[in-house]
DNA sequence: CATGAATGAGGGTTCATTCAT
DNA sequence: CATGAATGAACCCTCATTCAT
């Protein structure tokens, strides 16, 4: 139904994707209001639903295009040709960081879509979500260095307590944030004490030399 | 305003206050419907402001309501007497779905709302929230034995990590359930690969003997 | 029907009488809350409908009421003893000043009553308020001097002219005083400038000597 | 807002127009329903507020629609070519009551209007309505001829009992035509009643020939 | 392609009035 | 006498969606 979109003025295309964008991160689905958004792209109420068959239709688009932005702009600029499971780890941190700041608005709908309560929206979600997860998480273990790790080590759940530890921080970090009113964190200062947490982990469970 | 909604049969107050709650778990505090409601609840529109001035109220009513149900049960039933960190969080964890368990709409309710986007609602709710988490902290922490970590060992940081941890797992089993549309998890063998991730940390963390 | 109200504790009877006044004068009838009133009386509900069958009763009953005290005083306080017309309209304004000053909620509720826009009570309104003006104005030309006129004068259209006059004078000054926010007009100025008035229509109306 | 409905049909413009007018006018601002509204104008719900995006809006487009229409008729059939004051506000007299007779709901409106007691509405009428009353009075005593009143005359004063007379007369002829359910007065007789006063004021303030 | 007029159900809230206690 | 719980229609306004142009 939305294939029409594809085909439209590219630059009429980014200003109803921008406006939907923002809409919706900003009062999510149910009390997004397409009266609104076709104000803020120019266009007229019409033109809105011979693209998308209904308010669905947009929202569950837009989610998908920009997962599919973020994630060619993921896959493009990850570097996972170093073997180290801390070093992959945390240059998938300093990725996710790099694109939160590229990206605010789409991180914003991201956030808000993942929250999504409405009934109508969220089942449609989670299955485009799940998907995105086991095509990047397959390539984050991908022929990581096991050899690090003391003799015996339970690999399995010691990858989960590291990811574990490094998504908790990362979470505090963004509420710490969120707290003060900053758009971004303290990025630099934020690096290091995630390193220390990154040599605390090592030194639990990679081999001491 | 709603003093008077205490003083009221305690049988209607249970309708009402299950309709809402299940009402505003599912659909969050916008989208709820008061319609919906007092259809659930089996009253007239009127009533419903006779006792809450509006929506927000009765919102608000609802979950500091709850919350003081939950943490009536939880200070009760909680066992804070041991002084090892790992048994005291393990003795929450299994609080914490226990209580799931018994009240699974109040946790929904409350998943909902700590989740909640409305601007109209969040603030009011982020003061009982974190006001509700400092008294629950507190004690989690007072007088544990700090002689059993390893010396020189960052309490501070450790602690993080292993509730960090706790918490990665306890939601990843959640969403297990989630999938898998059961209501409650499969209590023992979670239990049990608990016990094996408190197992990996005690080594990591205290002294070996 | 609300014959009995008249038989009530007279301390409770004025607090519904002040509350019911106060919020009739600010929101006009149909606007007017009876919950404001059993508010701001201190009363139930139920007891409200109980003295008056119900809210239009209530308010004619208001009415009429302080028409009532209002007629009383000013049949108290008129001194129609001279036979001069404009001795009598001059002392008629003073009065109406002098009452206005006194009661001035009840002359803003009866202002408000005079321009009640809502059908189901202004033709009840009406009646009484003939029924007022002609038990006053009967006194107010009695046995007035006719001597003072010039002869040939047409006795009746001059006091109208000259009634319209001092109207249109008197609602001049309220409005200035409404619009500069005074709860009463200066009222010596005023007074002086009726005077010059009163004297230019004595000029032309009254014999020269 | 309000400007997409002047470029609509215009026989639809004018059954909301007239719907609006008539429920406004019998019922003052607050009390008018937006139902009752779109019932009479046979449109719906929705289409009211895509035109208007409130009570209160259509409201002063109405009011100052109206305002406008009357004010073209009344400049257009004005003569004030005559330098004699009372030639002009007999003119004057007549004209309002010419228009009165061919829009009466209009005036209805306009009286309601000018009663109205809802705060919400009261201060954005008073704006447009004192900017009417200065361009047309202004033009009301633009170069009238002042020899014709007697030597020492307070010139002033006198145009304002003239005004007061005239418009006394005027109110007293409208409450009598009320009461006998008159839709107009009966003209002529009302006419030559109005003659008297203005010949009894003109041997009053006129020199005498 | 593109417009925006038109719909009508639903939103939260207020209200005068009733009646069991 | 007095209470206040209970009703349900009415209030203004918003909304996604349709369709004639």
């Amino acid at each position: 139904m939305s294939s029409k979109f594809v085909s439209l003025n590219p630059e009429k295309q980014e200003r109803i994707l921008n406006a939907s964008l923002k809409e919706f991160a900003l009062k999510g689905y149910e009390n997004a209001s397409t009266n609104e958004i076709v104000k803020l792209a120019g266009i007229s109420k019409g033109l809105l639903f011979h693209y998308f068959a209904n308010k669905k239709e947009l929202y569950l688009f837009l989610y998908n295009h920009f997962v599919d932005v973020l994630m060619k702009e993921f896959f493009n600029e990850l570097d996972f040709t170093g073997r180290d499971i801390f070093e992959r780890l945390k240059n998938l941190m300093i990725l996710k960081n790099r694109l939160m700041a590229r990206h605010p608005e789409i991180f914003n709908f991201m956030m808000s879509a993942s929250m999504e309560a409405s009934e109508e929206v969220k089942e449609a979600l989670n299955d485009s979500k799940t998907e995105l997860m086991h095509t990047s998480y397959g390539r984050l273990f991908e022929n990581i260095d096991l050899t690090k790790f003391r003799e015996g080590t339970d690999i399995q759940r010691t990858i989960n307590i590291i990811m574990w530890t490094l998504e908790g921080f990362s979470n505090q970090e963004l509420e710490k944030a969120k707290k003060l009113n900053k758009d971004s964190l303290d990025f630099d200062e934020a690096f290091k004490e995630a390193e220390v947490y990154i040599d605390m982990l090592k030194k639990s469970f990679y081999k001491s030399h």
